[in-house]
DNA sequence: GTCTATACATAGATAGAC
DNA sequence: GTCTATCTATGTATAGAC
């Protein structure tokens, strides 16, 4: 393993590192109020060479967001192993449920970001937003379909704006009861369905 | 009427505009992207002047609430004339598929403000933003109580995370129709409720 | 590839003339 | 009460040494 191996195994480490703290930062403090000395510091990485790696601020913006859309298709993946799409659905739903108090205190990691950045009149990083957020309808609504319900797509919204409402909700009340009683919502509701064909 | 009177009025005048002029450009740009130059502007009051009327950035930002909160404030009172509870809980409902296309650009003005607030360390204005929210928490949970429905704090909970969760799926991507669907769904839940008492 | 020093722009806030 | 000029701080971004 020659040292040119080396220095670039640890260069893109550190965009690694960088973009995997700018999804964390811009979480919790959203994008406008974050600066890249705070994303440079969490990623112990010297401010002056972020540009380095990334040519804006932008461009970390956009880094972060594609680390949600990785980190919802690993859950995702996790949550294929359950048994059937109803089994799945609820895992999403229970997973939810335990990351309560993160989402009283700062939202959802996704939700909260494209509401910030929907608001600008340049409609690049906004598209980006709403891309992870159907990513998570359209596997939702796989699901769904899988059970043979009917309308599987205004399910999937259902179940989706139910996400994005307690979690906007239990932040804006400073109280994870909240997610924990629309999970709990949530899930009653999921049993209730009728299924045709239950592991279709 | 005196000159000194006239001079209080239209100073008040001025004080007025600047706060509905920040009520408008803080829902549409969000608190960090907006600057006093933006309010100033949109209520036609010269830049330095502002300083006379909000000593500080987040004290305009605080009227900006307070104007949502008498916004609200005065829905309800117009919604009160409606036959009954469930009526006024529907005409509520109806008010935000007919504001579709402004949730589809920019969210709910109280909600995508909370949103943003809240991520502040100091939790002084996410405090006021959360205020808000649960005055109409509480007019509509006084609507459940009324129709003598069990659990109406939780009932009212599911309503105003619904609208939350419709108005932030809308804005994400960018689909009014995301607020005709899901409310036309809250209206038929709100039809569905067996109601002991109609118009207690 | 890494890091320091600094340029440049912007925005919040203040001083003071009118 | 009204408005202009300006101070000051901060944050993005760049130039260039190592």
């Amino acid at each position: 393993m020659t040292n040119s191996v080396n220095r670039r195994e640890r260069a893109s480490q550190k965009r690694q590192r960088l973009t995997e703290a700018a999804a964390r930062v811009l979480h919790e403090q959203g994008v406008e109020r974050t600066t890249l000395a705070d994303i440079a510091r969490e990623a112990d990485v010297p401010v002056g060479n972020v540009y380095y790696y990334f040519k804006t601020k932008d461009e970390l913006v956009l880094a972060a967001l594609s680390a949600h859309r990785s980190h919802l298709d690993e859950l995702t993946g996790r949550l294929a192993e359950s048994a059937g799409p109803r089994e799945r659905l609820k895992a999403l739903v229970e997973g939810w449920i335990a990351q309560r108090d993160t989402a009283a205190r700062y939202g959802c990691p996704t939700g909260t970001l494209a509401a910030e950045l929907d608001k600008r009149a340049d409609g690049v990083l906004d598209a980006e937003a709403g891309a992870v957020i159907r990513r998570l309808l359209d596997w939702t609504g796989d699901q769904f379909r899988a059970l043979g319900l009917p309308d599987p797509e205004g399910l999937a919204l259902t179940l989706v704006c139910g996400y994005q409402g307690m979690s906007l909700m239990a932040s804006a009340l400073r109280d994870p009861d909240v997610v924990t009683r629309e999970g709990n919502r949530l899930l009653a509701w999921l049993d209730s369905l009728p299924v045709p064909a239950e592991d279709a």
